[in-house]
RNA sequence: GGUCCCAUCGUCUAGUGGUUAGGACGCUGGCCUCUCACGCCGGAAGCCGGGGUUCAACUCCCCGUGGGACUACCA
């Protein structure tokens, strides 16, 4: 009966701090899954945490989505807003006798739990509140009854069955002294009336979900398929976190990876369509399905996310590429406004640049007022004997008719040909005098692009400085 | 400690009982060349260990070992 019914995922990250690597990859799954299926993906932000949730953590996930390019088609819910359900449904559960008050302190269980621990047993609730039929009071919480024995089976569209045995499973809280539910109450009572049919998330989720499943059972809920998808790692095999680099999303894009690069990379983590590694977002959406989806735990590797990102910029189309850098050159308070001129910068940059903030240091030259000369590259090129070829470009250069890429290709064939000279031998000092560096795009592309006017200005003050430094 | 998950080059992975174990990043040799890149061609590099099952195991089963997650009135 359920064959056609519309795929649903949800995506519910906790506004703690922004959208890191891991949760982007978990709302990508979320995401490519539903579209796959031409469903919905929903969006909820689970704020029940009054203490930790922020708004600029909302805000900041929001943006990151949205950069990513994941929209969603429902929500943002926002889960503090739904407590009066929450409440209702716990206190349908206290009616039932599916739960009950506990006012055991923090303090004492915690004294327990380290007592069980020493002792070698499972440091799970002892239900010392469990017969004794308390009532509601200041700092009572309300527990759910978990049954003692018994199976509960997880069938994981990822990894398969698992099974747990009730005794493991002590009886959670449902609702904290604060009258705020718990994630595991909270999460259950919102996927089903969200209408959630798969829940894909992190498989730090697993130990969750067998309390979760019976939470579902107790309510009288369907209980929807649940996909857990493996961790991402550090280098160090731990999980990822700060000191293994930069893990939130929107640093990325900061430090100028393009957004089909960081999802594309992050796609193929744990995710495979044969030895494919470029996938675009449509693509993906056509090709993307659960059974691809492995099973281990996956190092996060920098080193190809940048390749990928270097492959991007090559493969954008000029002008979004060029949209794309344009504030990072604007950050450095240079002029960019000449759009022609910014286009061929572009061009000439992007074979040699894997981020946006590498090209736009590469590419500064372009648009500096006064180039700076990289001290060591003008003591070996700009010398004497090389001004005197800068002088001579710089009186026939005017006069030259074709000042395309081919053309300039011809007069620098033609002049150094001329005075008998390689190539090799004119084109490191040209390129300290109009770049400044030792290191940049082809002379003629870097010519071209300058255009005749710059060039020659150029060259004088190379000139004038090579004139300088004889005299001094 | 307990529960659960995982295991193919350094890393991401393909593989689905019979393959010279494939691809990609990175590394590396060469070509191209005005520098640096890009691109192209080549190379090194892997089935965690031990038992089974089978004519045959990277592939299936068991046991180790190793790694990870969870074990909150956080999510």
């Amino acid at each position: 009966m359920n064959q056609h019914k519309e795929i649903r995922t949800r995506f519910a990250p906790s506004p703690t701090g922004y959208l890191h690597i891991g949760g982007a990859r978990t709302a990508l799954f979320n995401w490519l899954y539903a579209r796959h299926y031409q469903g919905k993906f929903i969006l909820r932000i689970e704020d029940t945490d009054q203490i930790r949730s922020t708004e600029e953590s909302t805000r900041a996930i929001l943006d990151a989505m949205a950069w990513l390019g994941l929209e969603w088609d429902e929500g943002p819910y926002y889960q503090a807003q739904r407590v009066d359900i929450h409440r209702e449904l716990v206190e349908k559960l206290i009616d039932e006798g599916k739960a009950y008050f506990c006012i055991c302190s923090p303090e004492e269980l915690e004294e327990k739990r380290k007592e069980a621990l020493r002792t070698g047993r499972k440091p799970k609730y002892d239900g010392a509140c469990r017969e004794k039929g308390r009532t509601r009071s200041a700092d009572s919480v309300v527990r759910f009854r978990c049954p003692d024995y018994g199976v509960t089976v997880v069938n994981d569209v990822i990894k398969g069955t698992i099974t747990f045995s009730n005794e493991e499973l002590d009886d959670l809280v449902i609702e904290r002294a604060d009258g705020y539910p718990t994630y595991n109450f909270a999460v259950v009572v919102d996927d089903a009336q969200m209408g959630i049919t798969h829940v894909l998330r992190g498989d730090d989720h697993v130990n969750n979900t067998p309390r979760q499943i019976l939470l579902y059972e107790a309510l009288g809920y369907e209980v929807p398929h649940f996909g857990h998808v493996p961790m991402i790692l550090g280098s160090d095999k731990a999980r990822l976190s700060k000191r293994h680099g930069a893990t939130s999303v929107m640093a990325y894009k900061d430090m100028g990876y393009l957004p089909e690069a960081l999802v594309n990379y992050l796609v193929r983590l744990g995710w495979s369509h044969g030895d494919q590694e470029i996938f675009s977002l449509t693509e993906l959406v056509d090709l993307f399905d659960l059974n691809a989806v492995g099973k281990s735990a996956a190092i996060f590797n920098p080193d190809k996310l940048l390749w990928l990102n270097a492959h991007y910029i090559k493969e954008y189309s000029l002008e979004r590429l060029t949209a794309c850098v344009k504030p990072f050159w604007t950050a450095k308070e240079l002029d960019v406004s000449d759009q022609d001129f910014l286009n061929h910068a572009v061009a000439d940059l992007r074979t040699r640049s894997k981020t946006l903030v590498e090209m736009a240091g590469n590419g500064q030259f372009y648009f500096a007022d006064e180039v700076t000369y990289d001290p060591e590259g003008a003591e070996k090129f700009l010398t004497p004997e090389v001004g005197e070829h800068l002088q001579a470009i710089i009186r026939e250069l005017p006069q030259y008719g074709d000042y395309s890429k081919t053309g300039i290709e011809q007069f620098l064939r033609c002049f150094t040909a001329e005075r008998g000279v390689k190539l090799k031998i004119i084109a490191q000092p040209l390129r300290v005098a109009l770049t400044g560096r030792t290191v940049s795009p082809g002379i003629d592309d870097v010519m071209v692009t300058l255009g005749k006017e710059r060039v020659v200005g150029r060259l004088a003050k190379a000139v004038a400085f090579i004139s300088n430094a004889g005299k001094a």
